[in-house]
DNA sequence: AGGTTCTACCTCAGAGATAC
DNA sequence: GTATCTCTGAGGTAGAACCT
């Protein structure tokens, strides 16, 4: 048996981690640069001129015997290598919509829509499976779109105002703070105002509800319990005690002798309309856990 | 029919204030 | 210190509109 020497793997030290990349990045600049300088086919100056006189890839496609996603490879190869205006006309400057989506920041769908709606300047290239070309008025009228340039109208003050991001746009609907507040405190009331009904409850809410309404026991003789009995027996949280009652799924009586906060007197729950909340969220946090396992 | 985006509304929970 | 309540922010969900 022929000896062979035990090859000890070379340290990775930060220095030579370092050097390796610098050479990847170079061999990618390269390559990138090849591409880029490299003389167009005779194919992809046929769909140039093609897309550039409007012509759709199914058309396209025909001509040059291939199908038109194949097309949309080339299509999309000369944009890679020669730049986005490579299949512009020189003296007309239209944008598709995956393109304008890209520049403006939004989905495409957002696009399609506002399009299909007939709110910016664009045309429909080709006939069935065909697609929108955007102008350049186009193009500005979308970047006013409310939709894209998240601005809105305040629902108290009807200040205009500067929507931020997606999950600031759940509560964009004021300017200011104070608004928010204004806003939060009419939506809530309206919510708390309308009488429960089983359509306006959702989840294990609605189970409880239809639970009570079925077997609404009379709570002329039943004992009344503060709100950390009610969290003791049922297992909720002071939140949702709280969001039962101001739904008004739970009867509440006041306290007989002690205050809250406000001076007002604390709330009182009737036991017998606890046990069934309970044994309501109980169901449902079994199914919860049967779920997950 | 099914998928995606956007919107309004519902539900929940933590932090802090206040009465007892 | 504890219990209760209010304020505020954030995630979930349903539905509309549109497209493939």
């Amino acid at each position: 048996m022929m000896y062979e020497p035990k090859r000890t793997p070379r340290r990775l030290t930060p220095e030579l981690a370092l050097r390796i990349a610098l050479v990847k990045e170079q061999r990618k600049r390269e390559r990138k640069h090849r591409q880029r300088t490299q003389p167009l086919t005779d194919r992809e100056r046929t769909v140039i001129a093609m897309v550039q006189s409007r012509c759709t890839y199914r058309e396209i496609g025909n001509a040059l015997g291939v199908t038109p996603s194949r097309v949309r490879l080339i299509a999309e190869r000369i944009r890679r290598n020669h730049g986005k205006g490579a299949l512009l006309a020189p003296d007309q400057q239209f944008w598709m919509l995956a393109e304008a989506a890209r520049d403006l920041g939004v989905s495409l769908d957002t696009i399609r829509r506002i399009c299909s709606r007939g709110d910016v300047s664009c045309f429909w290239r080709g006939a069935e499976g065909g697609q929108y070309l955007i102008t350049d008025d186009g193009m500005e009228q979308l970047r006013a779109e409310p939709s894209i340039a998240r601005k809105g109208t305040c629902v108290i003050c009807g200040a205009p105002f500067a929507k931020v991001s997606r999950s600031a746009w759940r509560r964009s609907t004021c300017a200011a703070p104070v608004c928010g507040k204004e806003w939060r405190r009419t939506t809530q009331q309206r919510t708390i105002a309308k009488a429960p009904t089983e359509e306006s409850l959702t989840g294990w809410t609605r189970a409880a509800f239809r639970a009570l309404q079925r077997h609404r026991p009379p709570i002329d003789r039943t004992e009344w319990v503060t709100r950390s009995e009610v969290i003791r027996r049922t297992g909720l949280s002071s939140m949702r005690v709280q969001w039962l009652r101001l739904r008004r799924v739970l009867t509440v009586r006041p306290h007989p002798t002690r205050k809250g906060r406000s001076g007002r007197p604390v709330a009182t729950f009737a036991a017998s309309e606890i046990a069934i909340v309970a044994k309501a969220y109980a169901a449902y946090q079994k199914r919860q856990t049967r779920g997950r396992s």
